[in-house]
DNA sequence: AGATAAAACCGACAGGCAATCGGTTTTATC
DNA sequence: GATAAAACCGATTGCCTGTCGGTTTTATCT
């Protein structure tokens, strides 16, 4: 006798950790940008003003943060310094790549993909300024080759 | 006799919809760039047997989509027959704007930010693909120009 | 027009994440 | 070892996607 089973799946989401940030991380980070390092209490005074908030509130940000990878701290005294473990334009680069990555073909490049989506809103110094960044990275593999 | 008022920010949050796009969103979306069109049925049926699910699902991710403006739709019979109101290209822009606006000046551009960084990774290839898209830029604005 | 079936619509719930903050534990320092 | 500072823990809120059952609407057929 045939044995019928329900073979359902069980639509399993959620791989990859596609590091949304929150709008408090967001200037956390460019706090840390901008002043290279500071403790929870020095970001704290930062924005108590402009924004109100808590110093718990802080710390668990920047300890959200750290846990992403995208922070890093040494202990100073009682404190945590916490200081930026990757640069502006590293985090924007992988951010676009996050966001992308689902649309692009695995051969190209989704910075390239990217690109030749918005290329017709950028202005001609912007095209002047990427090319520029082109031939300069040219330039330095020209360079290693010929040591 | 002065009245002390304990001033406290709301801290209000969320303003703009910045547009997240779940899982199953960007996988419907993709389907609609393939087919054109598609009514719930029909997307149904494509997902079915790939992830499970039921129709009440994709119903709902189809309606969230045409609120968030990314897909049209027009009665035919009793279905809505979807098709996407935006082009891939035009949506990798609008998330890459999204994702980035917050970390950039606004007389930069996000990939070029992302570009400087990222350039070293690059192979020779997708650095003259990338250069032969600005050159295409540049043509296409002269020919406007002349017209 | 009224019955019928198909699809839309509504509401609820689970799971995840950022923000928030009170309270407890850890720990550097005196 | 006492003390105060900061980390850590846990709970709560709000928002979003995915999920789906059940009800209402509606196009169509007789």
């Amino acid at each position: 006798m045939a044995l019928s089973v329900a073979l359902t799946f069980p639509i399993e989401l959620k791989k990859i950790a596609s590091m949304q940030l929150g709008e408090l991380e967001k200037l956390v980070l460019q706090y840390l940008w901008q002043h290279q390092t500071g403790d929870a209490k020095q970001v704290y005074a930062h924005f108590e003003k402009t924004r109100g908030g808590t110093l718990n509130t802080i710390q668990s940000t920047l300890d959200r943060l750290f846990k992403k990878d995208l922070l890093a701290r040494r202990k100073q005294g009682h404190a945590y310094i916490y200081s930026a473990k990757i640069g502006r334009e590293a985090l924007i680069a992988q951010l676009i790549e996050n966001v992308t990555s689902d649309f692009v073909e695995h051969s190209e490049h989704s910075l390239v993909a990217a690109f030749s989506s918005v290329s017709a809103k950028m202005t001609e110094q912007q095209l002047d300024q990427l090319e520029a960044i082109i031939n300069q990275q040219r330039a330095q593999r020209n360079n290693q080759e010929s040591e």
